[in-house]
DNA sequence: CACGGCATGTAACAAGTTACATGATTGG
DNA sequence: CCAATCATGTAACTTGTTACATGCCGTG
């Protein structure tokens, strides 16, 4: 379990209320860590009762009321020490992978139009994530600390998206 | 869901009990999708009910007998309606990533290792791959069929392992 | 007859998904 | 006053993980 981790990194990064979470975790951190606002919710309640985590209700202009949550210095140690922690193996799991397997078994035909589809998903995020690494980090080799961490992980992004476009291509290829 | 249709597809392949299932599920299946043995039992024991698959008990000389599943036309019209279907866009998941951004909030000479760990496994994993591509597909240019889908998921396979050794590699390098 | 490998499972728990519920506030 | 957006949540369900339980069989 680690979406407990993933809200410490990112409220150490910036305090934040439930739903700038979840706009965050569809955009910047979404790229390595996906959640929806119900499980955000869920976890936050948790974390809070668990101390790793304090929240303070924010009145806002012309809008209701958010609860920003900011971590604890009990939440900064978890935290510290899950980070010190090995990471196990990570193993894959890809759906589509699964249909590209099995397309014997199917029409062929119909799974090579899933692939396709996929494969404009994925030319579209890499088009994007680039953009993104082109606007935020010009020069990347000035970059120090967090901003770098944050740059090498939106790299990572880059990298799988590559190739995503590679294998699907060149698994359309094969078919053709 | 799909560990149900990556049984299917495993059991298209070859007829199979729940151990050997386990034990394909490590090796060949496992390198896009992975599950353990309690998992596959439950899973094939809820398929067994809804009539996708049938059970034979088969004796073996001087070990338990086992029982083997094999896909009915239930199943086998089950798997080939979702292999058609558009597959959603694959959300990342990297426990990692989410340590590589958040090093600033702990030990950074911690985090290092740990990603020095995982990057020993992803050259195991990729050299394994590209030797079982060697071995069991020496001209891939002349396949076709299963063999063809077969041998193609496998690239996929090498390729995601070498963007995570680039990645990590370029990870480490960045923060000489 | 103890041990290790084969073979199948149960139970309890943790995590993630989907669908729905509630209320505040602004703009048209 | 109605629709859209902001904001926070509940409930029910599905999936996946971890730890344990049971029994067969051959080898030493």
């Amino acid at each position: 379990m680690a979406l407990e981790h993933a809200l410490l990194v990112a409220l150490r990064e910036q305090p934040a209320s439930g739903l700038e979470l979840s706009r965050r975790f569809s955009r910047s951190i979404g790229y390595f860590w996906s959640a929806t606002h119900q499980q955000i919710y869920r976890v936050l309640g948790r974390m809070e009762s668990d101390g790793w985590v304090g929240a303070t209700t924010v009145e806002q202009a012309g809008r209701p009321a958010k609860k920003v949550y900011e971590v604890t210095p009990v939440g900064a140690e978890v935290l510290a020490s899950w980070l010190a922690e090995p990471t196990g193996a990570e193993p894959l799991r890809s759906e589509l992978a699964v249909k590209m397997r099995g397309a014997s078994f199917g029409e062929r035909a119909a799974v090579l139009d899933v692939v396709r589809a996929e494969l404009v998903e994925h030319v579209a995020r890499l088009a994007r994530y680039e953009q993104l690494t082109a606007r935020d980090y010009p020069d990347p080799t000035t970059l120090t600390g967090l901003a770098l961490d944050q740059y090498l992980v939106l790299r990572g992004g880059v990298l799988t998206e590559q190739t995503w476009v590679t294998w699907l291509t060149e698994y359309l290829e094969a078919h053709a």
